[in-house]
RNA sequence: GGAGAGGUGGCAGAGUGGUCGAAUGUACCUGACUCGAAAUCAGGCGUAGGUGUAUGCCUACCGUGGGUUCGAAUCCCACCCUCUCCGCCA
């Protein structure tokens, strides 16, 4: 949500920072809406004032035993206007909120401009794709040819984009999430945390999923009242319930930067991705992700997002993981956040990086939905700011290591950093 | 699932229809006293919004949403959440 008063006084500004992503602002239904706010506003909280004032008499005639009735008429001629104009000012109101819950944020000013992902700028790229002197094969063989990777069954027990593992290569996949949690909590200062994966629509309002991206989401429903349905949501990744920690919090100011880390399954409909990615672990309704959460003085938020992709990189690199950094166009950018960088991995069957975290400052752009602030300085509250990243997307992580690792009989070798967890394996081979 | 209690300001905790946005305590800020601090004393201290050049004035908010009333923290209804006991249970 961006700060309404940004857009009362400088909304040419806000529009064309908008524009930059492709996000055409309403400029004029804007000052409609913000016309007809004020107007009934005002004459509202005038009849709202008369009405108390007049009350307030009545109840010092009362209490001196004086005949109120006259005065009781007189307010009683308020009320059915009243009650209008307040029924019509909570309409303008959702009307107003609905307008602004579905902008998207602005980018921040150093922010590529571009329209699609062709227009994102490398950063930088580390490691080197191996050099594989035989035929390479995608994940999929590797994995199915291991006897560890079955599509099948899962489409038999759920349906298309699930997936299921055994053996050594399940086992490789809690390695891997074991590894990152590892490292994030005892190298980086991450705090581990267990949390809902069921959440509640004020937590997917708060990080920006809801309202305008409920057909991304998988909805449960709980409860049939009278009000209409309850619904909880199968959280599409651990942002949401982390990051919601602090939603209508005053944190304070020296408990900052807050950082968690949480290793959880996330649920997506991939509605809209039909005919994408349908082979393989790469888009699926399941998968596991390690995400990283931080809670930051709006100071210090830039500085955080360097480091938090930092700590992304690092697992790459200790898994020995080629990859490279590419800064996201105001064009490709993400709904919630001012800047985003992501990490692409090297995947030799498709012999191209492909996205393996994405790490992003929303400034107070969930803070503000989520009224998460700090006591400053001046001992008043103040909106945070919030980042988050994937440090990493596991079951990408291990599509990466099977084919990267992979050697010319179909065993996979095990990066090092993983035997610990792997029981001192080194190499997997079909059983 | 059954029975009961409760949700009020940063925290604790009064308040059962009329100057209650809310006593009191505590925390915090300012001042006095002090070489300084503690203690003490005096004052200040919620959030959001509207409006005005301005001291300011006004509105809303006591879990959430409805309702009754001239007037609701207070009465009524529904829901959410928390706690205690019983039952069931990974």
């Amino acid at each position: 949500m961006l700060d309404i008063q940004l857009l009362r006084h400088d909304l040419a500004a806000v529009a064309s920072r908008l524009a930059l992503r492709g996000f055409t602002l309403d400029i004029e239904k804007f000052a409609q809406l913000e016309a007809g706010r004020k107007q009934i506003q005002t004459r509202t909280q005038e009849l709202q004032a008369r009405r108390n004032a007049t009350s307030k008499q009545i109840g010092a005639a009362k209490a001196k035993g004086e005949d109120t009735a006259a005065i009781m008429a007189e307010v009683a001629t308020l009320g059915d206007e009243l009650k209008q104009l307040e029924n019509k000012l909570e309409q303008v109101q959702h009307e107003l909120n609905a307008f602004l819950s579905v902008i998207p944020n602005t980018p921040h000013a150093s922010v590529p401009h571009g329209k699609s992902e062709a227009d994102n700028v490398e950063m930088r790229k580390v490691g080197t794709p191996p050099k594989l002197d035989f035929e390479v094969k995608d994940h999929v063989s590797i994995g199915e040819g291991l006897g560890g990777l079955d599509f099948e069954t899962a489409a038999k027990i759920s349906g298309a984009r699930f997936s299921l593992l055994k053996g050594p290569l399940a086992r490789l996949h809690r390695a891997l999430a074991q590894f990152m949690l590892d490292m994030h909590t005892e190298q980086h200062g991450y705090t581990e945390t267990y949390v809902p994966y069921l959440v509640n629509a004020d937590s997917m309002r708060g990080t920006g999923q809801l309202p305008k991206f409920e057909e991304d989401l998988f909805r449960v429903p709980r409860v049939m009242g009278e009000e209409g349905e309850i619904n909880f949501y199968l959280i599409p990744t651990a942002e949401v319930p982390v990051t919601n920690m602090v939603r209508d919090e005053i944190v304070p100011l020296e408990k900052l930067p807050l950082k968690f880390v949480a290793h959880t399954p996330c649920f997506r409909s991939e509605a809209g991705s039909y005919g994408r990615d349908t082979r393989g672990m790469i888009r699926q309704h399941q998968f596991d992700k390690v995400e990283l959460v931080q809670i930051i003085h709006p100071e210090k938020s830039y500085e955080g997002l360097e480091e938090l992709l930092g700590h992304a990189e690092v697992i790459l690199q200790k898994l020995g993981l080629p990859y490279r950094v590419v800064k996201l166009c105001t064009g490709d950018m993400g709904f919630s956040a001012a800047m985003t960088y992501d990490i692409e991995v090297w995947l030799p069957a498709q012999n191209t990086y492909r996205e393996i975290s994405s790490c992003s400052n929303f400034e107070a752009f969930q803070a503000r939905r989520m009224q998460a602030r700090f006591r400053n300085a001046q001992g008043k509250p103040e909106l945070l700011h919030t980042l988050n990243g994937s440090g990493l997307a596991v079951g990408r992580t291990l599509v990466a290591i099977l084919e990267n690792y992979q050697q010319a009989d179909g065993s996979v070798v095990v990066p090092e950093v993983l035997r610990s967890y792997m029981g001192g394996m080194e190499i997997i081979k079909a059983s």
